[in-house]
DNA sequence: CATGAATGAGATTTCATTCAT
DNA sequence: TATGAATGAAATCTCATTCAT
């Protein structure tokens, strides 16, 4: 009894799932360079030829990762896209971006990695400042909205401010103050008319 | 006639600071994975194995990189040495971040690539940890002086912005409003007393 | 169709064994430091990548190659495996080991000279000891059942004589009188009772 | 005052002999090819440089090294330079041979490693050929005299077994019976007449 | 005589990718 | 689809020897 085409296709999506994560864990932890291939397809109980079935090359895989993490991201900032960001949004999005931070910690160091190493950054840069410009349309929209002096300015300090969370939560999980510091961005960058 | 010991000291400090001059531009642009010897060689305008008479190893070379940077970063923070930190220190503090920042962008490319890459991390973890407490202290007596609710909470928030805001600036040094942005930190994180 | 893991498993072996003859051959003939993997690739006529397919370090490769001999060396000892060495036994240990000596002279040659360079020692010692140890142990309950005056002298004069008629054999091959002095090792450290 | 010729000739051959005790200790423990010109111009204080204005390579040195132990080894069997070995000079050889092995374990150790690598033994082996080719000589005319069966036989086993003792005893010198050993030689392989 | 900086060849090892089966 | 052997380029590092001072 041959497969369906279809079971066929489920297959090969859960096989290159699988894939992904080995690789996605192996990456953040070791860096990209750490993690050979070899590694990879033992973590993914694969052999390494097969690896080359589901992904063209190593940077393929990489760039697989991070585009499936960004496509969710854009998500969370309009989720019925309609391209407006209202305050309820906001603050939803913040929490959202809280939480991901909480449950996915591993792709968000992945994230960041990939952010801080030039060369890898070049392979997902095309991706990444569209999903950027989006946002930042959106925020400074808001901001614009909410009658703040300089929008941008203060799109973009929001934007580094949760970048700069996010890396230092990540580097010291167990210290570092989620809860309490969530409550004073929303306070401190979200409602601002009431200013 | 030999050198003197003098001449031979000089000589050898001049070449180990060229040796780190190159590698630091390489290692912040092109990643330390990606950047051989040969290449921090060639740029340095050295043999190969000359390298190894000035660092025991690549590790012993951005560790040293690493390391001359820390050392002049928390010079900033606490300028007399005095264990406390006044607000004019405090916006001192940030003024000379903000410059350092301009000033030497390639270093903190490095220092943020180091932090985002666990193999790499490790090799400098303690003198990281040790600098970070150090500063940490301090601001946490500065928010605790300033009568703050949550000065943990507070310093941790402006230890990330400032994080996020360099990995902003250098990522987008020409659409990133910095000097905006300076005066929102100082304001919104500096004199909370009078608030 | 992929191969089955028994074809693998038996490419595998004939390839480790090629590798660790013409390692043998080169490491007994030009020394281990002065055998680089490249040479002993060539003459396995593999790839250089390829060797650390099949051992993890030059190190590993002639740690294999003397075990591999060490562990047939104690069978001629004992070879019934009773812990027991008798006069019969004695003979055939030394006829085995005066052949052995001819037949795999290149083994022996590497054998001495691992012996003979501390660095490289240290890597077998574990396994040397014990075989040693062991050796010993049957020698000195046979003199002692031969009623010799001091066993442990005994014992170990019959070692030194053997490793000494060694090396000169290899040394000198063609003129060194191997079967002559066979003749008088038997003679005068084989049967004491009998004196 | 400038030094006479002489002094200067001393000066050197101090110096010369300083820094072949240092790679005497340095070849004889850690391996020649695991010792590098650094170490052994470290380790008997002088510079890399002035090491190649006593000698011409490293090879040079170690040959020198050899050269010295050499030509004390022959006085002991010939001592008063007749040509011809009484039965009080082969005692006499035996006991000084073993009283070197005591005193300067470290030579031995040096000399048995280079007997046992092919390619430093060419760096010596025409000046070992003739210390050992007049060695076998006296050894031949004495067991002649003695009326030993085969002579040859005879003088290549104790030459082996001569081998054999300083090998084991440098391996293992705490727990080998050397003084016992002595005298079961002299007694097996000195007055054969006797029999 | 004396120094140690400098070179350059070569050693060991790793790994993304290909390919025969 | 699946395997892992095989390659080859490149990376890190070592070291005998030379040379300017």
């Amino acid at each position: 009894m041959p497969r369906t085409p279809e079971q066929f296709k489920k297959l090969r999506e859960e096989k290159r799932s699988r894939i992904m994560d080995a690789a996605l864990e192996l990456f953040a932890n070791e860096g990209y360079h750490n993690t050979s291939i070899s590694k990879i397809a033992g973590s993914a109980d694969i052999s390494k030829g097969l690896m080359y079935n589901y992904f063209d090359s190593k940077e393929d895989l990489i760039t697989a990762i991070f585009e499936k993490g960004m496509s969710t991201l854009f998500e969370f900032l309009d989720p019925n896209k309609d391209g407006v960001l209202t305050t309820n949004e906001f603050d939803f999005f913040v929490n959202r971006a809280f939480d991901t931070l909480i449950k996915n910690p591993t792709y968000w160091k992945l994230y960041f990695s990939i952010m801080m190493q030039p060369v890898i950054y070049e392979m997902v840069q095309e991706r990444y400042q569209q999903v950027i410009m989006d946002s930042l349309q959106l925020l400074l929209e808001y901001y614009e909205k909410q009658g703040v002096e300089d929008p941008m300015a203060e799109a973009m300090l929001f934007g580094a401010l949760m970048d700069g969370i996010g890396i230092n939560y990540l580097l010291n999980p167990e210290i570092f103050p989620l809860e309490k510091v969530k409550e004073t961005v929303i306070e401190k960058f979200g409602h601002k008319s009431s200013a």
